[in-house]
DNA sequence: TCATTGACTGACTGTTTAGTCAGTCAATGT
DNA sequence: ACATTGACTGACTAAACAGTCAGTCAATGA
């Protein structure tokens, strides 16, 4: 069993249920079943472990997401791949959702290079600039289309995630807020 | 000069800039010039007083927002009111915004009350409501519908934060994106 | 066979931290 | 004139913390 994976479990679900303050690296290793020290043979400080798990999880996020990209053909079935999926990510993977909207949120966010941020959404970025050049949608800033998308995704997976719903019922949300979406920025 | 509020104006521009953790109870009666007996004077713990901050802001922020409401007269424009207004407090007081989002996705939020959160919701969950009703928007959950527009909200903020714009144009992209959530709601 | 490596350990330490407390002082009330 | 109050102080402490380090041990390879 690969410690350092182990490692970086247990501290997420810590870092979800208590916080990056009340997480000190003794519990997290203890936890694990792993000597302190064998925390830091793996990562020099806290903050190290903080960070490495975030682009961990954004890593995992963004594979997953793209693998169901690439099979689909016209742009707006893209876009519907790219919202669907996020959720669909966002839904199995509760805790990882939660980590990375807290850390997104606090100042550890400065920590990660803005290159390794913009990488990441580069590609969403292209897929709403054909859009625009295609004329299926509005002429909108990618970047304020970007932010749109993102937050709605937020905004569902909070929706879903606070109330119990059937398999069902979470599609068929999520097919029809897609549609809003488009509805909302289509020319 | 009331030390309490120093205190909390302090706290706030600490907890932005460093976090929760990185800002210790001496560092921001220092910064503050008040001794750190008095802080605990005021709040008993630290928590206290991050919970008090919170509460402070959520309520400045529901009382300025509500007071553009009062005057207004149609659903619609009572929910763009309510649209236009968080935007422009939100752009007015980035600090406040920024501890906001820190805080709503930390595991602080739990130590306060679901009864004081569902307080601050509930009128703008009737708004939504009246909507439906009237026949305006199309028969969403209200739930969703609040979900929505303040994803959008917090999204819009981001993106207006993250670029340059004049009062102008940040103005014109609020009428922008507000004519979008509206279409993406109306029946 | 013996040397070297490298993952791994956990007792330990220097520092930082939240929170305490005995006491000061100016403003009130009597 | 004296007592009482309550905002306010800052040196202090007990606990908790991140990070260290001297050393173990199994697996390589010469």
């Amino acid at each position: 069993m690969d410690k350092r994976e182990k490692l970086l479990e247990t501290a997420l679900e810590l870092f979800v249920s208590q916080g990056f303050n009340d997480t000190p690296t003794s519990k997290i290793a203890k936890e694990a079943g792993i000597a302190t020290g064998t925390l830091f043979y793996f990562f020099p400080t806290k903050d190290d472990l903080i960070v490495s798990l975030y682009l961990k999880l954004k890593g995992h996020a963004a594979e997953s997401i793209n693998a169901a990209l690439a099979e689909v053909k016209s742009t707006k079935a893209i876009i519907q791949s790219y919202y669907e999926e996020s959720l669909k990510w966002s839904l199995r993977n509760p805790s990882e959702f939660l980590f990375l909207a807290q850390f997104s949120n606090s100042p550890y966010l400065k920590k990660v290079g803005a290159d390794k941020i913009s990488a990441q959404i580069t590609p969403v970025l292209q897929l709403f600039s054909s859009a625009v050049e295609e004329q299926k949608i509005a002429d909108i800033d990618v970047n304020l289309l970007y932010a749109l998308i993102s937050n709605q995704v937020f905004g569902v997976n909070q929706y879903l995630s606070s109330n119990k719903f059937t398999k069902k019922e979470q599609h068929s949300i999520i097919l029809d807020t897609f549609a809003m979406f488009w509805k909302m920025i289509e020319r």
